[in-house]
DNA sequence: CTCCCGATAT
DNA sequence: ATATCAGGAG
């Protein structure tokens, strides 16, 4: 996709989602950071009826040591990987505890450290939470940068610094939740609703994925 | 590259 | 039955 059509993508899905905001739901940079480790190879719908009970039981990182191990998988099981996610959450609190004054820090460089937490999740913690841009390349950017052909990469890493060179900065966030959003609404990875996108006319791919 | 691993749509 | 869902670690 050439720079003209990149910029009428951007304005297109401005229009459509004006406020995109993140589908998860949480009060305080803990319960996104915890939100987004659950939300690995699992539905929203199911995060936000896992962590409504998990928020009101596990304040604050200490919380989350406290109980035994059996107990906080118990109560994330329906995210999936519930055994390596109940390890990373407890590692991650450790961590918070021991080398961040119990806050979540607020760049990535620190944010990697944490158990369970890659660029995907350091980078939603930053733009949906502390402001900081940040390209979010989960399932969704992924699959939506390769069909609009914004990148021909596989590796996510890669797709994000494709899409740091191609999408202004002040946008990364909102342009992450935007895709994430189409994807979801339009764009879906199973069976696309191709005739109802509103990217339909300066997609690539947007017939060849239709007729197949 | 493989494993983790429950819930849901097709 | 199989693909896919707001991925990350070994």
């Amino acid at each position: 996709m050439k720079k003209p059509e990149v910029k009428k993508m951007l304005s297109i899905l401005k229009k459509e989602f004006p406020e995109p905001k993140s589908a998860l739901n949480f009060s305080n940079p803990l319960e996104l950071l915890i939100a987004t480790i659950l939300s690995a190879q699992s539905t929203d719908k199911i995060i936000n009826e896992v962590t409504k009970e998990l928020f009101r039981k596990y304040k604050k990182p200490e919380d989350y040591i406290k109980v035994p191990i059996t107990q906080l998988e118990k109560d994330i099981k329906k995210t999936g990987f519930f055994h390596n996610k109940s390890k990373s959450l407890r590692g991650c609190c450790e961590k918070l505890i021991n080398d961040f004054n119990g806050k979540v820090p607020d760049n990535l460089e620190d944010l990697v450290t944490l158990p369970g937490v890659g660029r995907k999740t350091a980078n939603c913690v930053l733009g949906n939470y502390f402001g900081k841009p940040g390209i979010v390349v989960d399932t969704h950017v992924k699959r939506l940068s390769q069909r609009l052909g914004l990148t021909e990469q596989e590796n996510p890493d890669k797709i994000e610094f494709d899409l740091m060179e191609i999408i202004p900065k002040k946008e990364w966030t909102d342009f992450s939740n935007r895709l994430i959003l189409l994807g979801r609404k339009y764009c879906i990875a199973r069976k696309p609703k191709c005739e109802e996108c509103p990217l339909q006319k300066i997609c690539p791919s947007a017939f060849n994925v239709e007729k197949k």
